[in-house]
DNA sequence: ACACTATAGGAACCTCGGTTCCGTTTCCCG
DNA sequence: CGGGAAACGGAACCGAGGTTCCTATAGTGT
């Protein structure tokens, strides 16, 4: 699943592939700090190019949103996948995932924003990304369970849904909101000691 | 801490004391169920009313967000005396609040879109409730830790970030994405046994 | 019943931000 | 070096949605 661009990448001229690198550097140093709702306008003035340009090299806002989320879900790939690879104990590899994943969406708003909720249609718009690291993320799981090192009913949903209401902790600044906090209360959640939940 | 209108209540007309109440109503079913986003046009439509006079009984959208959020804050906080008051033991009713609060914010879009962090300035305009609801699960907090029923480094801001972080399993409709389990998962994550986290 | 004012209604206004259009500039190739 | 296509710039366009404004209407007190 690749995108259009690396199907019939026939580079432009030699200014056009360095203005499309640069408005896609800038668009991420926006969008990452102020959200979504940054203006184009202000995409195009950071990379020092007009707004035709800017369309030119993509052809609607979301297009460009989708590319910057994209990239990141590329991460988590990695991230995942070295994780299973790297030998360490299952339960290990598990936590350092989710607190690497954590890291990266920490310094992302349109990620933040993208996970809780408004802007689901860019996550449905992701094609194959999605599938593999939901894959990944399974075997990740699967293995930390085997060694006894999570709650066997743990899912990958389970995982997701945690770690898109961990992105709350990030996107709200209130007093006492601090996500490592969340994320290592939810790590103890997941451990294997059964609860005791009475009813 | 009163609205102004609770303070200088000096009832108009008839009529407009009907549509008051009227617009309120219409206008927690269309946010409700439609999020901050619903059109202004819309509830106006939907109380059989003029925007104009929706203006009148509302200076401002958000004014008329705010107070549909208050009235919620205030079932939250009786929600939690409730249940202090009810004898119950500790554990069982801090448990019993965060459901029924849970429920609440579970039919109510508007609820949902402010504590996952995009309206977060209407949150910071309550005022007193703010205050009043911290106090009370303070209080609900120190009684189910004493009670042994929850571990003993709970703050109330944990509960807050946890409840949070659950409404992303309502705005969101991924598969899986089923906000009872998440609120099932955060339970278990915050009783009384000590986590084995090795790191 | 009447006048007087509060209230309703809804077309029009204004701002904001994504997108388009087209004249100008720049690169590339012969 | 010159011609032509590719790329650029940015003013102008446009729809959306909150808010205003002014005329029509309908309670209310005498």
């Amino acid at each position: 699943m690749n995108t259009v661009a690396d199907t019939l990448e026939k580079p432009q001229r030699a200014d056009a592939r360095r203005n499309h690198e640069r408005i896609l550097q800038c668009a991420r140093e926006v969008f990452s700090a102020e959200g979504v709702d940054a203006q184009m306008d202000e995409v195009a003035q950071r990379a020092g190019v007009g707004v035709g340009t800017l369309y030119r090299h993509f052809p609607t806002k979301e297009a460009l949103l989708l590319e910057l989320l994209r990239e990141r879900v590329l991460v988590f790939i990695d991230n995942t996948r070295n994780a299973l690879e790297s030998g360490q104990p299952a339960g290990e590899a598990f936590r350092a995932v989710l607190v690497a994943n954590a890291e990266v969406v920490a310094g992302d708003a349109v990620c933040q924003q993208v996970l809780v909720g408004m802007g689901e249609q860019l996550w449905a718009k992701l094609g194959g990304e999605r599938d593999q690291l939901d894959t990944l993320t399974a075997e990740l799981i699967d293995r930390a369970q085997r060694a006894g090192a999570v709650r066997s009913d743990l899912t990958p949903s389970d995982v997701g849904m945690m770690m898109c209401g961990l992105c709350t902790s990030m996107t709200r600044d209130a007093p006492g909101f601090d996500w490592r906090r969340h994320l290592a209360l939810l790590l103890d959640g997941v451990g294997p000691q059964r609860p005791q939940s009475p009813a």
